[in-house]
RNA sequence: GGCGACAUAGCCAAGCGGUAAGGCAGAGGUCUGCAAAAUCUCCAUCCCCGGUUCAAAUCCGGGUGUCGCCUCCA
């Protein structure tokens, strides 16, 4: 399997550290708001990878963060007038429920921040008294002149850095690329106890705590937005290197931006959209198609009308599992013999393949549409039809396709048997209009026998079910 | 100022030196009482200019354009 490594700009072979298990950390939220739909595409696409590797029968540790303490939960708990541990519970509780939503698979750990602070804390400990970091008015900062292969990562060197780059004034700091370690607190932010006073930690130690304590030294991939290479990462990346001596992981992998019609979102654009907002107008499937049409470290540029196609285009796999009562039928036993045999495992073969090439889902969502395609020829029997459906199914569902099935299948009958007893009182209608008795009181029976009961009001006829 | 990505048909998109996947939209044929579905067929020489090569969308150089990072950010 081939991955692209933001560590050497390359596609690699990837090898685990210990054949058939698998490591990952992706970076989760700061819970300090809803997520937005650009956070979306990374939740999404690492959920994808850990699908990935479970499909392939691999023994996964898949970690997330939470990141429950930051300047911004401080600020958005003033904006709210409630605590910070408030904001970071509230917004905690969403993310849950929007990546359900979105049909993510539950990483093998979340933990959160505050849960590790004697772990953060120890840590910088351990960075200062190895001259990694100094401690200046009761803030902590990492030395990053201290580490020669700083900036390995993201391909920056110090001295640039500094030419024209907006580096925010610090009269503490003895490197413009120096990063906070521990902050020392202001009146009313919250505290914990620390060697330097009361404060709390900076932005990139939690995480470099949180991934080695469940990972270990150093673990397969480490993954998150193609904004986090710099500062975040370098920066985890330093302190790892700093106590071990080794790289935290052995693949970087960053998936790229969304763009709303063409333009970076933000909230002075009014182009900011959550995933909530996405999900009350669009289907989850048809947004997790979106993302994975098109590679995961290209820009992808989100506009209705990609979404609306997105959608077809996975009514279009749900129809060919109607096609075939794919419900009725999921149990029975497929007999494979052939040439039809021979070409679903070279379509199953590719669509692997496609996956093994640095995570090509574009491509891969191409096998789908061969094996949709196949399902609904009616010039196959239906038991090659059928062993088609069946393999769409599994293999879309390792791009998370499918999860709801029954229901979907199911739901859209429901729908259509509310929507045809209107039609046929819309006959009935017209019948009584000419006056034709006969006919809308045969209706009426017809649909008695049925179980619907018609009521014939002035306001107009209504129906419901009988008991 | 530094670093980087991208530019493929009306739209989305794959392609990683051997002569352009797939989807949406569109055109035509078969089938059909008419439709729909199904099925068959058609629909791009890859931003521009040079170069390397028997061979380039794919490699190199130079343009042009779009976007991103360097500051909180997935």
């Amino acid at each position: 399997m081939l991955l692209y490594n933001t560590k050497t700009r390359k596609k690699e072979e990837f090898i685990p550290i210990q054949p058939g298990k698998i490591s990952i950390y992706a970076c989760g939220p700061t819970v300090y708001n809803y997520f937005h739909i650009g956070n979306a595409r990374a939740f999404v696409f690492f959920d994808v990878v850990h699908r990935y590797f479970q499909f392939k029968g691999m023994d996964v540790t898949y970690v997330q963060n939470i990141t429950d303490i930051d300047d911004k939960i401080i600020a958005q708990a003033m904006e709210e007038e409630i605590s910070f541990s408030e904001v970071a519970a509230k917004y905690t509780r969403a993310f849950y429920q929007d990546c359900a939503a979105l049909g993510i698979k539950p990483p093998s750990v979340q933990p959160l921040a505050t849960d590790v602070m004697p772990d953060i804390i120890a840590y910088i400990a351990e960075l200062v008294s190895r001259d990694y970091a100094y401690e200046a008015n009761g803030d902590v900062y990492f030395n990053t002149s201290s580490l020669t292969s700083y900036g390995s990562l993201s391909g920056k060197k110090t001295e640039e850095q500094m030419t024209g780059a907006r580096v925010a004034e610090n009269l503490y700091k003895k490197n413009p690329t120096d990063f906070t370690l521990w902050k020392k607190s202001k009146p009313g932010e919250p505290v914990w106890q620390s060697p330097w006073g009361e404060g709390r930690p900076g932005w990139h130690t939690e995480c470099v705590v949180m991934s080695q304590k469940y990972l270990g030294e150093t673990f397969d991939i480490h993954g998150g937005g193609i904004d986090l290479v710099f500062p975040h990462h370098e920066n985890e990346l330093a302190q790892a290197m700093a106590i071990s001596g080794k790289p935290l992981a052995n693949y970087w992998m960053h998936n790229g931006f969304l763009n709303i019609e063409g333009e970076k979102m933000s909230k002075s654009l009014k182009n900011f959209f959550t995933a909530r907002d996405i999900l009350e107008q669009y289907d989850a499937e048809a947004i997790r198609f979106f993302f994975l049409s098109k590679h995961y470290r290209s820009p992808i540029d989100f506009n209705r009308e990609l979404i609306e196609e997105s959608h077809r285009a996975v009514t279009n796999f749900y129809n060919a599992l109607k096609s075939v009562d794919f419900l009725n039928n999921r149990d029975a036993t497929v007999p494979f013999d052939g040439s039809p045999k021979v070409e679903l495992q070279s379509m199953e073969a590719e669509f692997i393949a496609s996956m093994e090439d640095d995570f090509n889902t574009a491509k891969a969502i191409a096998v789908l549409f061969e094996l949709s395609k196949r399902a609904r020829n009616t010039s196959l029997d239906s038991s090659d039809r059928l062993a088609a459906a069946a393999l769409l199914v599994r293999l879309g569902s390792v791009l998370g396709f499918f999860q709801n099935i029954e229901t979907r299948l199911k739901e859209r009958v429901q729908d259509l048997s509310s929507q045809l007893v209107e039609l046929i009182l819309s006959y009935r209608r017209e019948a009584r209009e000419r006056k034709d008795w006969a006919m809308s009181d045969s209706l009426r029976d017809d649909l008695a026998k049925l179980g619907i009961e018609l009521k014939d009001t002035p306001q107009g006829c209504t129906w419901n079910l009988k008991e």
